[in-house]
DNA sequence: CTGGTTGCAAAAGATTTGCAACGGC
DNA sequence: GCCGTTGCAAATCTTTTGCAACCAG
């Protein structure tokens, strides 16, 4: 285990992470962050996302179609993908519900769940209601 | 709407798929269809298992690190992944719960949940009796 | 014949990495 | 000063695509 240093440029990553709902690809937080560090490159923002979601400080949400996506909020919760839009929305889930599926889960199943995320599907609001 | 043709190389893909249950990436069923097909190319593979996966014969599994997944059985149910060795198991759930999951959501949510997919995370049996 | 499908190779897109300079501690 | 971090560019990996030949209907 190597010690971790403080990086200008790394708090300002967790911090646009922390701050948006938006679910951002690498990409869109390289544009945010190059806003305050015009020089920081690309690879800097992948080392740092990599490594705010090994420390488990940020999600990495894999996407069927492009690229990976980065959640400030690593705490458990779900996420609605819109097949219309392509976004990505937080969806909470009454905590008992989750626990119920965990244990279900586990009665048929050898080896050893810690843990589980939905991901749910459909046309987000937006997109129904330009729709109509 | 093209109207779809039979091709030997795609109905190859479309066996080998639905024979197992290893969750292969692209790389892999063009591997193993290879070996019927000598001749056959890894973008033919992509090509057929993104057409399987459009008319809904097929599943595409994002993986968070490495190249998606494949699933020959396109009927819903829900994936685990092993933390440890990365293999992707198949985990069937009452369908009652699923259902209660996708109510309970819709009713804190702006839009149209048309369907959902839960992923576990942990370790399966096979890591577990190697570690003692 | 017509038009979907294939093999091949090149291209595109996403992510990682080697390296020398830089910056925390 | 030591060693983790950065910027840059090249490399790697995954997936898509243009094109001419091929094959099913």
């Amino acid at each position: 285990m190597t010690a971790l240093k403080y990086s200008r440029q790394r708090e300002a990553i967790k911090n646009y992470l922390m701050a948006t709902k938006e679910h951002p690809t690498a990409d869109i937080v390289y544009l945010h962050v190059k806003e305050e560090f015009p020089n920081i490159s690309l690879g800097t923002v992948y080392r740092n996302l990599n490594l705010l979601t090994d420390i488990g400080e940020a999600l990495k949400i894999p996407s069927p179609d492009g690229a990976d996506r980065f959640d400030g909020n690593a705490l458990p919760h779900n996420h609605f993908f819109c097949t219309t839009c392509g976004r990505v929305l937080d969806l909470d889930l009454d905590i008992k519900k989750l626990e119920e599926i965990n244990t279900s889960a586990s009665e048929n199943f050898d080896g050893k769940i810690e843990s589980s995320s939905i991901a749910f599907y459909g046309k987000c609001g937006k997109c129904i209601s330009r729709q109509n």
